[in-house]
DNA sequence: TTGACAAATAAGAATAATTCTCATATCATA
DNA sequence: TATGATATGAGAATTATTCTTATTTGTCAA
């Protein structure tokens, strides 16, 4: 996220606070403005450590309780995961995951043919579908070049 | 699963177990036996506690340790989730989930369509691609209606 | 069949992740 | 700027996961 459009971004934090009837504080605005541009999926913890540094009298449990509760208004998503903290994603808006198996790492993938993928009618017939999401299952190319490392080290 | 097939499922995990160098214990049957047949991606939790009826003995910490080795060895899968404990799955071939952002349920999709996505050739250059799934967010029925009653008695 | 050894188990404790409770502080608006 | 509803922070409680270690068990070779 350039500078350019962080305080723009605050705006639109702003303006989503008082459409969804939540107080702006310092704190709130923190917790948007440090996931606004990111895009590794953070946890609570990394989210709490990101803050730490310019508010050092945050809580975690502030920040825990404000990610949860931006996600119940729709203003960040919960990203699935396949093991330890849950992480959180500032883009709500369709897109699809690349998740490295074993890192954990996980990386955007925005692209047009998968947002095409038809749902099929057997679960539009049966569910009130939200979404969709691909994801890619990898290895990426640091963890395959540890694994060949620590082959090479046997 | 159907009775009928239990017997040859405990064989096929012998055999797995041999061909990985894996002791064959009756804990590493049960907890195997407890997720074959099973569909609604349990946590070990959850496993350890229909396994402990039959094996009052067991410890969680034998079903978790066990659960991870079996994923280590590829005869279980790890689900992605959203929220709270690890969950697997018996099925490690290509399928695809629902997901209810409510409750939590995971329901298994087979079909052929989504089978057929194709892996952008930008992931397929720049990661070793292991797998891939869509995942669809949904509010189940059972939530639909819950949610519908709610909102009745405000 | 048995003995040796490597591997697996179980109990308990440690660590990590999440949620709850409640007293105090702060924001929004009248 | 006073008020009331909401948010925060500290601490504790819960839940989930992992580690440590003594004991037990499965496997294989004799």
């Amino acid at each position: 996220m350039q500078k350019d459009n962080r305080k723009e971004m605050q705006d639109q934090f702003v303006r989503l606070c008082k459409a969804h009837g939540l107080k702006i504080t310092p704190q709130r605005i923190a917790i948007f403005m440090a996931l606004a541009g990111s895009t590794e999926h953070p946890s609570a913890d990394n989210i709490y450590r990101s803050i730490h540094r310019e508010y050092p009298h945050i809580s975690f449990e502030t920040v825990n309780r404000t990610l949860l509760l931006f996600v119940e208004k729709g203003l960040l998503d919960v990203v699935e995961s396949f093991s330890g903290a849950r992480r959180f994603d500032p883009h709500t808006g369709q897109h699809h995951h690349i998740h490295c198996i074993k890192c954990g790492q996980i990386v955007d993938v925005f692209e047009e043919a998968l947002d095409q993928v038809a749902i099929p009618e057997s679960i539009s017939k049966n569910y009130h579908v939200l979404g969709k999401r691909v994801v890619v299952h990898v290895i990426c190319p640091a963890c395959q070049s540890n694994q060949s490392k620590i082959k090479e080290t046997l």
